[in-house]
DNA sequence: GGCACCATCTTGTCAATGACAAGTTAGGGT
DNA sequence: ACCCTAACTTGTCATTGACAAGATGGTGCC
């Protein structure tokens, strides 16, 4: 058919996208490959999103609801809300790529402030129900080790002796912190 | 003047890339805008490092070799060092934001390993002087956190509360490792 | 002093890209 | 039946990274 109207392009795009950048980066995404690979023409996808960093935002904006869907599925317990922060950033690494790169894409847009605010909500919620007091420092401290090894883990700078699992890895680290 | 040979232009190209990149990005770099601020021709870049990608990676070891510095001026405290962790990635955006991102650069080249390999031993090194045990898990837990503190800062993504003092605040968080 | 060498830098070119403008198609509402 | 608008196409331009080939001048060597 390859009909005039694909129909569904917005969303075939964002999971084209989500390939692309899995394998080579965000800085690599090219909207005429992307275009080439949904077999629609090359100005196609500046249609739904406007340039490069309108498709980047609404990927950022499905990636913070794809993450507070995670944290929500991990239940109350903080050490396994931790595990989980880890587990979506390996698992959805192209969206966790974007999300902490605003300079990709247009940090001010509503959607992208709303989904973003959920998501940290529920990682407070999680801090603030373990420990009782005040989750400001608690929470930063959380966010920051399971943050800072979900980076580690992706970028490749961890050596080998970590092992191949990282989300039991992630469990030991944390355990760390609240010990 | 403009004499045909500049004399310094890898040393003044690595700065100006640096000026670039935390302006706008790594990914935002353009060898033909390098050259422009340079006042040299669009192609001189590329005799220095071969393409992009070299440059990058000759910016990443020069911010192993920084970062192995500012580790070693922070003399034998855990909790200097992870502070001064956050404080080379505060000072040094832009060598930080290319150094944990290899698909920006290459990997595997050895000058490049080498600068990463000595930088990694002062981390380790001033985690074993503080435990005493084997350094595995407490390191990880360690740079992990102010790793995450270091990336969740740059990326703007904390709230304002925080303050603007990314290094008290690094101190308040650290000190929630090893407590 | 002169000369050859070669790292350094320039000019020229090509394919790929992002952005934009203008045109085409089809489906939904009236 | 008709229009009207969202969805997509074709065409074009400036910019970029990469490469090839040439120009320049400093350095060592006799």
């Amino acid at each position: 058919m390859a009909s005039y109207h694909h129909g569904d392009l917005r969303r075939v795009l964002l999971s084209t996208a989500a390939e692309a950048i899995a394998e080579s980066g965000p800085a690599a995404l090219s909207l005429r490959e992307l275009a080439r690979r949904a077999g629609v023409s090359h100005a196609a996808p500046a249609h739904h999103f406007g340039d490069k960093a309108g498709l980047l935002t609404a990927f950022a904006t499905q990636g913070f609801d794809l993450l507070a869907d995670a944290l929500r599925r991990a239940g109350d317990d903080l050490l396994d809300t931790g595990v989980a922060y880890v587990g979506f950033a390996v698992r959805h690494r192209a969206h966790f790529d974007v999300m902490f790169r605003p300079e990709l894409y247009r940090a001010d847009d509503p959607e992208l402030i709303a989904a973003r605010a959920r998501s940290g909500e529920l990682l407070r919620g999680g801090v603030a129900r373990h420990t009782g007091r005040e989750p400001d420092a608690d929470a930063l401290a959380a966010w920051s080790i399971v943050h800072g090894f979900a980076t580690l883990w992706l970028s490749g700078a961890l050596p080998p002796r970590v092992g191949d699992d990282p989300e039991a890895a992630a469990r030991t680290v944390i355990r760390r912190l609240f010990s």
